[in-house]
DNA sequence: TGATATAGTAAGGTTACCTGTCGATTATTG
DNA sequence: CAATAATCGACAGGTAACCTTACTATATCA
């Protein structure tokens, strides 16, 4: 039995996408704290991301980032501390609350996504629309791959004799 | 004053990016789940993806993984409890551990990169090899393009009027 | 040989999530 | 219409994956 490891001769799309989103988050978080909201953290992107200009509820956000409600709660209540974010209670729902942008936070959210169209920008200058577009069609393609064959494996363990071998301890 | 948002009209890049690396990643960690190695972590990827069959040192490593050596060194004890990493002193060091895959660690390490060999084949189907080394090229020159820029950055925080007088707090 | 650097480790902290549970309120239904 | 179920935000506590600080043992260099 041989000990070889048969590796990828090239640069796994993992490791090209993990990069590259990590340098983008990264560049997203120096940015806002270079023109002075030092006070971002990773963790509020779900907000912006999710948080429309007229309000909405945390429940709803978290849906649409993909988190728990409380997860999203826990975000929301410490972007109010920081003044960021607002809440009021909902008059047409006794229940819930309205999360909405303080006038600070209209300034931060405003920041990241001129930013965000500047990369664009920024992107279409270096590789042109055609291989940009081509890029982001790729990207969004590769998710819906994966995404769709998620529940539909069969699963068959007892197919894989080594791991069938292997895997019990 | 206006309390309008200018939102992008098209999806960022980093939403694109994070999703497909996202996916990509639960891929990999369900894949091997299925193939019975349920034992492996999200956080083992930094092992898999900078230790060489011959083994190395857990400092080297974490500099290749871009994390502590303190962090790297809890996942490799972390692997060597679950059986799939051995760690034996270096005799040309005597500070030194070399680390190396276990006999099941291999397996475990094939099945992963067997993966990664084969979903670059389904998406030059899916795509062209065209397309699909346009989107490794763009994604590998997005990064450099953002990692070049970090340190030059003259962080002007006095010339953004707003940020100026929002962030005291 | 003594100062300094490096390897691994220990201890404790932080961040960004999670689950389980709760009281309050609203919606459903028998 | 009353009982039940669902939903809202919040609280408590847990976990994974990092981090910083500090230590010992060994190695290297002036």
């Amino acid at each position: 039995m041989s000990r070889e490891l048969v590796h990828p001769d090239f640069v796994p799309m993992i490791a090209l996408a993990e990069k590259a989103a990590r340098a983008l988050r990264t560049d997203m978080l120096t940015h806002a704290h270079e023109r002075g909201f030092t006070q971002i953290q990773p963790a509020h992107n779900a907000v912006f991301a999710t948080l429309p200009p007229e309000g909405a509820r945390t429940a709803d956000m978290a849906a649409r980032a993909g988190i728990t409600r409380q997860s999203m709660g826990e975000v929301v209540r410490d972007m109010v501390r920081l003044g960021i974010l607002e809440m009021v209670p909902d008059p047409a729902d006794g229940r819930a609350k309205i999360v909405t942008f303080t006038e600070e936070g209209l300034h931060v959210a405003q920041q990241g996504f001129s930013h965000i169209i500047d990369l664009d920008r920024q992107f279409r200058e270096e590789f042109g629309d055609a291989d940009f577009e081509t890029t982001c069609r790729v990207l969004a393609r590769i998710q819906e791959m994966l995404d769709d064959g998620l529940s539909s494996e069969p699963t068959p363990a007892s197919v894989n004799p080594i791991s069938a071998s292997i895997t019990r301890r």
